[in-house]
DNA sequence: GTGGTCTAGACCACT
DNA sequence: GTGGTCTAGACCACC
């Protein structure tokens, strides 16, 4: 996979590097297991520092979403939440309404947003099962 | 509108009520001509500095959200979106692809997630004609 | 309270920061809403870099123990555990099973750790209602 | 007894061999003089590398938990604590300590807390005579 | 080689 | 004043 990072963004860098890597994983991009660049080559790449790096990697960590392996390099976790059913509806319906809110303001339908979140459900890697 | 601030979460005070009053928009809580409560009002009410208050209008006013009268007060805008189709589009898909990669973290199928997009839509004031 | 770190210890100090904190919380010396040092005051009276002081509230703060305010400090949150039951069962259980084993290697009986246990318990502010 | 190793956890491969070798002694999985799986089968079988087992065993002779016999292998030791006392109880109060700090944050209650210790104490192999 | 920690010091955002 | 982020560069632990 390919990262990026823009520095004139007002969203610090490793909270960037952590978007691309959940999104990558939301959409099937990057698969469980799959081992993710090196902090230092990755750092030289993107030309950050790489404690910027690792903090994205350190917190993804504790997210659950990366497994990192001492001396051996960060890989793509199996996933597992332990959150609780109303905590995880909790906090999906905020990123919902944060959403809509949007889509209001810029005009959207709600017919039109309907259509949008069926055609973009496609492109990410939902679970097959229901889980609260 | 009742306004309210969370001293204890990690989004600013004045990002918190920017949110409202875009929130409140968008649900039809607040109408286009409707007076915002004062900067002196708001900010003795909430117990936060004026400023910070004073920002969030200011911010808002930035935004098209809202127009302040000089010595009158600050008013919700007539909605409009200077922005093209694509732009609006772009702005949209972002914010729905990062619900969605969320969504997908926390375990929820697709169904479930269509289920409460629906369910959520109708809490929020849509135009009737499309745009985007 | 009085915070201190040993820099010769193998436990990284921002962690060694983190475990008085929890502790405090757990003993009732730290009580929710209470204010803690500023990362600068506190990094200079334990004469480390105020970086590693600011790790430490910061990773307390994810783990929800600590809350900050941007531009006025940080202090101790109000506690509530967004894991399931079984997940806190499994967490408890492995800190214990280390207890015990040492214990064992320590050379003491069980009515021994059983006292032990039943006199430090008093030591802590646990919540009066069963969680899990 | 099967030893195993999780290289996804964040501790390191040597200390979880470590662990489970105390665990098994303190568990009576493991009796003194028992013989221990050779580096190179050991390592051979977990497909870890033979360097990480053999300081595995290393870091438990000097701990008093095993003992290697040149050419011949390592055995279990016998139980013997070359500490004083004080020294015994503070090292064990240390520990429990961050466990019921543990229980209070994950929400359990004192009454919980002694139930389960009381049930998980049956599972270790606790010396009869009192020792600190 | 890998990631983890710490220091020193700079600049920014928030109240 | 507060905390948040980033850089530069060092040293350590693990495999």
């Amino acid at each position: 996979m390919n990262f990026q990072c823009d520095t004139a963004s007002r969203s610090p860098i490793y909270k960037q590097l952590m978007d691309q890597v959940r999104e990558g994983v939301a959409q099937g991009r990057l698969a469980p297991g799959e081992r993710l660049p090196s902090v230092r080559q990755l750092s030289s790449e993107l030309v950050v520092n790489p404690n910027t790096v690792a903090r994205a990697y350190t917190e993804l960590e504790r997210d659950g979403v990366v497994v990192t392996r001492q001396g051996v390099g960060a890989f793509i976790a199996e996933r597992q939440s332990g959150l609780t059913k109303k905590a995880r509806r909790e906090k999906f319906l905020e990123s919902l309404d944060r959403t809509l809110t949007e889509a209001v303001h810029l005009g959207f339908s709600a017919d039109e947003v309907l259509a949008l979140v069926r055609d973009r459900l496609t492109r990410f890697q939902f679970s097959s099962e229901a889980a609260g």
